[in-house]
DNA sequence: CAGTATCCTCTGAGATACTG
DNA sequence: CAGTATCTCAGAGGATACTG
């Protein structure tokens, strides 16, 4: 393994680590809406169907909190609160956009190793 | 939000759904070993320090189901199984490695925002 | 060696109700 | 509107024992 490996792909390294709280499935929903826009909870909740409350509260927090998404209060009432991506949060954009991009190129293959796995199985 | 974007950053969409079982963090992990060379079961499990039989074999099943690793068994006794790569799942390292590169980049920047956020909370 | 099979724990996601 | 507070429950993951 080249040293350049063993930084990539260890465990406990804290730019890997950096991932976990960005990448899961509701943050990477919530910041290609933001990317588009500034949106406010609610219009957030409803643009992410299937959300509950409650993880969407947590993932912004997250976000927030990793420098990712900022949030502005308001003052009307009732309150709004807008949520809007960062500059830094931007830049998520290109590598994001990178991995889906080879989803798309290779699901044909992937759906082919399947099928052949279930029909065949792990193979002796 | 452009219609590029709401195909990218849908919920169910099966090119992002694609991802669940191969981003995750052993598989991330094996996938790094593996691009080096081929390896047997204990050599793996002794190499990611921490995995489970049980989170190993599971994460190899999903990855040989999906393609991304061929295994092979090699009739000695005792028996030897052989995991690699396949020329598909070594097609990944190249995205993975751009978003490894932008946790380098960002991680600076994040750990300013968090002392932010933990000093002075959400903010009112 | 390379796994299966079982049990057990314990987080964390979802549903519901409440509030400034 | 934009949250917080509570409860419950399934299921992911760990520890252990067994096997071709």
């Amino acid at each position: 393994m080249t040293r350049e490996q063993q930084v990539l792909f260890a465990a406990d390294c804290p730019h890997r680590l950096l991932l976990d709280p960005i990448a899961d499935k509701w943050s990477v929903l919530i910041l290609g809406a933001l990317c588009e826009q500034p949106l406010r909870f609610n219009t957030l909740k409803r643009q992410l169907e299937g959300i509950t409350q409650k993880a969407l509260t947590q993932s912004l927090r997250r976000l927030q909190r990793n420098g990712i998404v900022s949030r502005t209060v308001i003052a009307t009432s009732p309150v709004a609160v807008e949520y809007q991506i960062t500059p830094l949060g931007h830049t998520l954009k290109e590598p994001f956009e990178a991995l889906y991009n080879w989803t798309v190129k290779s699901l044909p293959e992937v759906e082919k190793a399947r099928h052949e796995f279930d029909v065949n199985g792990v193979g002796e």
